[in-house]
DNA sequence: ATTATATTTCTATAATACTAGAAATATAGT
DNA sequence: ACTATATTTCTAGTATTATAGAAATATAAT
């Protein structure tokens, strides 16, 4: 996961219409819902929704399975996990550069990572 | 934690110059960076960078500190442990709603909540 | 008082995103 | 062949966002 993969999922999820879809998908479980399910459950014009869903595909929020004319929505909750991890990684990586001279400050490291 | 302070953490999460800035301020450790350091070693010019920086306030993604000039930028680690947990809650939670009529089918819950 | 440093406000331009109606496609059922 | 269902594509209007230069403010240093 780099910068420009966990900025691109933030940002679809940080679309109201978009993370109630996803939302709606988690609680639905790993097999989610078809897309004629989520526009009932959410009220959202067709044209709307298939927007929203591709974009949560291409950045592997969620995946399509087809059957026939019936498109399943799955959750990839994995993605959320890699993301929240990437979030916070690294954490205090940074922070023996900080004491500006040989100042005895103590590393809190151990406080917060 | 709501759907709107969610979708409005994520949003802002969304943006590769502000994610960059959280991460440099993760990295730092709890005590964060003042604004000066950050736009020195990010590259961004000062109105874009308090722009940015004002949006992360607002969502609650860092604390700001005055301290006479200089003003400390501090993440906020707990903002991004709830958002993560938000955005799996009630994993599963509608899955007894699905089977149509009475198939047999087992509720798997228990793999992946 | 003057100058330097740190940050913000004002302003404007360009780019991107959200939304949804209407028409189109694709598959299934009769 | 015809009709219904499921989803997509096309299109366009509106709104929001990102970016940054220039000027302004506020504090500290000389």
């Amino acid at each position: 996961m780099d910068l420009e993969h966990a900025a691109g999922r933030c940002a679809e999820l940080g679309n109201i219409t978009r993370l109630s879809i996803f939302r709606l998908l988690v609680k639905a479980g790993k097999q989610g819902l078809p897309v004629g399910k989520i526009q009932s459950s959410l009220g959202i014009p067709g044209s709307t929704l298939t927007h929203h869903l591709q974009r949560l595909v291409r950045v592997g929020l969620i995946k399509q399975r087809r059957q026939s004319r019936i498109l399943h929505c799955e959750p990839q909750m994995t993605a959320i996990r890699e993301l929240g991890e990437y979030l916070l990684s690294e954490c205090c990586s940074l922070q023996h550069d900080l004491p500006a001279d040989g100042s005895d400050q103590p590393l809190e490291i151990k406080d917060y990572c």
